[in-house]
DNA sequence: GGGTACGTTCAGCAGAGGTTCAGCTTCCAG
DNA sequence: CTGGAAGCTGAACCTCTGCTGAACGTACCC
């Protein structure tokens, strides 16, 4: 699968990059709209995540633009976080969907996923270890045969932890991977949830799937060495 | 693994080449941003270590010009002690991650190790010896089939002389090599953890892995001479 | 407009694990 | 044989990490 990223901000052009690269997706970056044009224009793409705030024409214009010229890649804007405008705009251009800023990686993953599979892919495929499954599609986990009611912001860090099951995951890393790129707020966050995926999918089962690694951070344990 | 490391400070570079290296990884040196920018650009590495203060053009500008020249190769900035700005801009011109002044060795491995995992690249493999084997992603050690628990502390030191079995170590090589660089406490802490490896390690099995070098160091014993 | 669900912050606590220290043992030179 | 240096060891000390319950704020829902 091949993306378009179509960003000026460097940082938030890197974070979104390396995530979708972890994530399977090989991305291509333009910083400004116009290479944005060109390079979707010319390359193909399956997807393209286009930044409204742009040097050289801006996000809706080369949304338009693509349209005009008879492109239909699927087109995923990213839209400022006051402008209520902006999501009427960015779909009447003939976006597909948008995303407001700032956003989360998974939500990103989710709708990326989303577009690509609306556009003829295939569902996001279900994660295991041990008799705990998760279904990133419908957004619910079981442990067992006994399903397990999780928030939204607790299945975003269980699927990330589960997903690299075995590896041991610093607080940082956690927190790049699953708050909003710009989150600055206390790391004792992710204890806090991990107390509480704890106390939702291990106490009850008397298992301890979930490890504390002292000094470097969490890992779920899974059966192979 | 190719790494590149842009370092003007030759005993620092020559420090981190020579850890990096005993890790396994292939390590080549810039002095200054444009040697640094060059090689780059023209060598395919798997990742940039990138210190900021640099003659010529400096670390920020070196990694501005190689996203806007469209490299994406992983790059960790080594940022100053007290700067908190440093933070924000090494990430806003682009950077994968950063790392505070002074740092631990085993700190700035695992960074790299974290930047090549979410790169794509394969997990970090894992290091035996004889029976005794270390996985360095989940931090766990067996001996044969059973595993032993080690704290942080115990699993850097035992990694390092793993990393260099059959090579003599001193405390001054381990301390460096363990410890963050500006450590000033009393070497004997490198033995009274090479005590504690003894006993959870060795003594149980009946082995003496873990050997004295009176005078000189320590030293892991391999079956090779 | 009241209530609920959820994300986030906070502060107190407990204990793990790091460092230091002082006394002991072993080794080697003379 | 003897003294000193290097290394070993157990235990004390103490910091800092992670755990936890509760409070707070906000968005959404009835």
């Amino acid at each position: 699968m091949k993306l378009l990223l179509v960003e000026d901000d460097r940082k938030v052009a890197t974070a979104i990059v390396r995530g979708l690269e972890a994530e399977g997706f090989h991305v291509e970056v333009a910083f400004d709209g116009d290479d944005g044009f060109w390079m979707a224009s010319e390359g193909s793409y399956d997807l393209v995540i286009l930044d409204i705030m742009l040097p050289g024409r801006n996000g809706y214009r080369v949304c338009a633009d693509l349209r005009d010229a008879g492109n239909w890649t699927p087109i995923l804007m990213l839209t400022a976080k006051d402008g209520d405008l902006d999501e009427a705009e960015a779909l009447d251009t003939g976006a597909d969907d948008f995303l407001t800023k700032p956003f989360s990686f998974p939500v990103l993953v989710a709708r990326v996923r989303g577009l690509l599979r609306r556009a003829g892919g295939r569902n996001p495929v279900p994660v295991e270890v041990g008799d705990l499954r998760l279904d990133p599609g419908q957004r619910r986990v079981w442990r067992g045969e006994q399903e397990i009611a999780l928030t939204s912001r607790e299945f975003d860090v269980l699927e990330f932890l589960v997903r690299r099951a075995g590896q041991v995951l610093s607080k940082r890393e956690i927190l790049a991977g699953v708050w909003e790129f710009d989150f600055d707020g206390d790391p004792n966050i992710v204890e806090v949830y991990v107390r509480r995926l704890r106390r939702k999918i291990d106490e009850p089962f008397d298992q301890h799937t979930l490890a504390t690694v002292r000094g470097s951070g969490y890992r779920i344990a899974t059966d192979e060495p």
